[in-house]
DNA sequence: AAACCCGGCAACCGCTCATGA
DNA sequence: TTCATGAGCGGTTGCCGGGTT
């Protein structure tokens, strides 16, 4: 078992403070992120370095973007999501200023109780079985219209026998394909692009092959590999 | 006014992967 | 090749504030 990467004796959890906060702040600033493990004894900080890092990436790092998501954004997570499952960090990659933690909660809190309020399985963006057909009753597929009242991406009906929103992945492809979405080679999130500055060299496939081959990646997003 | 409920969100935890010695 | 360490990711927890009873 390895040894945690920081001693829990003695570090502060829960909230920041102001106080820590602006530590951890004029620390990065004069010495840069990274070597979390070792950044709070050298700032000051009674924190452990994964808490750091967090609070970095998440609320004190330049650029963020706080507040509501636009209709545009959210209609963007619906799309992104019903193509790369969970994987948070890839799609707050895609919405400047977005953390994958504001993103993931957003979801939670936000989409996926209207989806499921439309009658859409927010898992596999399919719509239930129990859900009245005349609200989807053919070759389902995805727009986005945002006069839709609910905020999320309209269900057409093309006059078939298919419920499914994303039965074939090629499909909602197709549907995005204008939203530029070049998901295996760039990656021009903040932390990316960090990371590839760091070490000046391309962002290795470990990571995110790790991500993307998981089982839940759905087919249509396994043809751009 | 008080108690309770619920949703949103910040933060933590455990796991996996990358990298270097 | 193996092991230790750093870093990142996604799931989960817990607190807090607003709404309801």
């Amino acid at each position: 078992m390895r040894k945690p990467c920081c001693d829990k004796e003695g570090t502060n959890k829960g909230a920041w403070s102001k106080q820590e906060d602006q530590m951890l702040i004029d620390y990065i600033q004069a010495h840069g992120a990274g070597r979390w493990c070792s950044l709070p004894k050298a700032a000051g900080l009674h924190r452990c370095g994964k808490s750091c890092r967090l609070r970095w990436i998440n609320y004190l790092r330049p650029n963020i973007k706080r507040g509501n998501f636009g209709q545009d954004e959210e209609e963007l997570i619906i799309k992104l999501h019903a193509l790369l499952g969970n994987r948070w960090s890839l799609i707050a990659g895609r919405l400047p200023g977005r953390t994958d933690n504001e993103v993931k909660n957003y979801w939670n809190s936000n989409i996926r109780r209207k989806l499921i309020k439309m009658g859409i399985d927010p898992n596999n963006h399919k719509l239930h079985q129990s859900f009245p057909l005349q609200h989807a009753s053919s070759h389902v597929s995805v727009s986005t219209t945002t006069a839709q009242s609910c905020g999320v991406p309209f269900i057409k009906s093309h006059g078939s026998t298919n419920h499914r929103i994303s039965d074939t992945h090629s499909s909602l492809v197709q549907e995005t394909s204008h939203l530029n979405l070049d998901l295996t080679i760039a990656f021009p999130s903040p932390t990316h692009a960090l990371l590839q500055d760091k070490s000046n060299k391309p962002i290795s496939h470990g990571t995110n092959s790790r991500n993307i081959h998981q089982d839940s990646a759905p087919a249509g997003f396994l043809l751009f590999l």
